[in-house]
DNA sequence: CTGTTAGCGCCTTCAG
DNA sequence: CTGAAGGCGCTAACAG
């Protein structure tokens, strides 16, 4: 029979007999046949294939993030092609180089700052691009109010009662300009300003990101003359950190000091840290949809449906673990160790 | 000019006059051209992709080692089609679909048992296949010596004088048959029976992969009539899980009770365990370049050339930190809390 | 419903 | 050293 039938048998196309279709795929099956992505392609146009463009894929936060997405993508028949760009070097190397061009219908960043020129850059590979983790005026996005996950933390240490707190932020060198950070640090200011406390800026330390950084940023805030009775951190691992430093000293958590972070990261669970939930996973998988939106939206030229969905804000929640008490921790006030087991 | 010409300019092919191709390179960078990778490989055969099929990529030990497989195959221009197969299903989904088939020159299969049925798939893509972290007979691999690695952690314990020692193993239901589970458990065994010590099957606990589970047997453990004084545990995620649970009764480690992982974990280093260190992204960086190994014979059919160096081992080396000391805890013989700063 | 005919965008002999 | 064909494996109009 013609090439063309086969074709059309193979691809579900209309106007085929069914007794042809059915022959067909049979042979195709008995030969292990299967038609050539690449092939078709480049006759139909379209590969069905998206970039991932993730700065530490060895991170739990980002590790998530391209589950959630691979998960409803890879249900969507589209391939994933992975750029992890860690450094800066890599950074610049990518978007110089742009290795990704001519082979993808869209791209993801995940959790990545892009510039002005990186912008420039990713335009000219003409593919929708959407953002994961991380909002941004040009693109589609998913992410969290950090604001709101800051304020979350905060403001339960000050239902608390606690007066004296410190915060832990963090930059990343291969980060810069990570948007959490400013939400989350004005959380803090705002908060303390609500409950009339005067802002403690010898109790604020900005480190690089990591876990023992954030330990001696606790380490230093607990040398000065007036330690805090609590501690926010910007993120469970820095928070596990600064966990660390309390244990080492033979600090009692939260008798002598309460410790909040953000993200309920697995280890977080673990270590009964009280944090503000993020659903990382899911928002993967709301980003892989923005893509799944986009890619219809380039095929059918439909420009006027659902073009305001593009900006998914998804809630976060306090967890109340056992790092977080009244100062001096009330016993009978103390939330049970493990709360979700 | 003519489009041959071209062609070769941009492939940087014999027989042109550097003029030519001069201007030709021109031109493409005024007009923001590259070549379509696609239409490239339907004329020359050999897509310059590779699937990356990994089990749990939101775990450090698999996102280490794509980072490191990402490294070197990035650098050498090869894309990385990712395909996360996490539980069961996943995993009999893609095995049934392969769904990389014909879009890629080699699979590289992480930390991931292949069983039988599973081994006949594959070889239905004809292609080259690299196992990541984990022997195989079939495959050339990368990996630690199991066995071992947790020889180095037992023995440390037993030099330390400890007689009455338990073992934290684990199984994840989503890798049945995962290989490292066997040669650190016999590492256990023939430790203890060199060392004369009768195997303590009362200590021994075999538990689902996850901290909490790991939390829930040493409870378990200790709960029990002769508790041990040191617990060996199969990999460093586990071993905070035992660590929380350790802490959440008040004992001191290591005086009390001492505490050895394997993985080297970054978090290990912040808690201060002692584990045994395994260089997970160099095992990345080798497989990769296996693969690069295997593209390069099957391009050039050169079967003669290393066919031998498809199987390496790669070092481990045991970090002592804070977790460990001789039972009841000398202090003088206690090594510093944080070896490596 | 099915076969024919063009390409998709590039590489590669083969003559100039 | 360069240009002119042919083809990689498939799909998409077209005719029958």
């Amino acid at each position: 029979m013609s090439l063309a039938t086969a074709s059309r048998a193979l691809n579900n196309a209309y106007g085929i007999a069914p007794a042809t279709r059915e022959r067909v795929l049979a042979t195709a099956r008995r030969l292990d046949y299967v038609v050539s992505p690449d092939a078709a392609r480049l006759a139909r146009g379209g590969t069905r294939r998206v970039a991932l463009v993730v700065p530490h894929i060895d991170r739990w936060f980002f590790g998530a993030m391209v589950a959630g997405i691979e998960e409803v993508l890879a249900k969507a028949d589209v391939d994933l092609l992975l750029y992890h760009v860690g450094g800066t070097d890599d950074r610049k190397k990518f978007f110089d180089r742009l290795p990704a061009r001519r082979k993808v219908d869209a791209v993801v960043v995940v959790a990545f700052p892009v510039g002005d020129a990186e912008r420039a850059r990713l335009a000219l590979m003409g593919v929708s691009i959407v953002a994961a983790g991380g909002q941004s005026v040009e693109y589609p996005y998913v992410c969290i109010d950090d604001y709101r996950a800051g304020r979350q933390a905060i403001d339960h240490l000050v239902q608390l009662g606690h007066r004296r707190i410190a915060m832990i932020a963090a930059h990343d060198a291969d980060l810069p300009g990570w948007p959490a950070r400013s939400g989350r640090s004005e959380a803090f200011i705002d908060a303390l300003a609500e409950a009339g406390i005067p802002l403690p800026n010898e109790l604020i330390r900005d480190v690089d990101w990591g876990g023992t950084n954030a330990a001696a940023a606790m380490d230093d805030i607990l040398d000065g003359a007036d330690p805090p009775t609590a501690v926010y951190v910007h993120s469970d691992e820095l928070a596990l950190g600064a966990l660390s430093s309390l244990h080492r000293r033979r600090l009692r958590v939260p008798q002598d000091v309460s410790l909040v972070g953000i993200d309920d990261h697995p280890h977080a669970e673990l270590v009964g840290l009280t944090t503000v939930r993020q659903p990382v996973r899911e928002q993967g998988a709301i980003a892989a949809r923005l893509v799944l939106d986009a890619l219809d939206g380039t095929d059918t030229s439909s420009d006027d449906v659902d073009s305001g969905s593009a900006a998914v804000t998804v809630d976060t929640a306090l967890v109340v673990r056992a790092t977080t008490s009244p100062p001096g921790g009330h016993p009978d006030a103390k939330p049970d160790r493990r709360r979700r087991q």
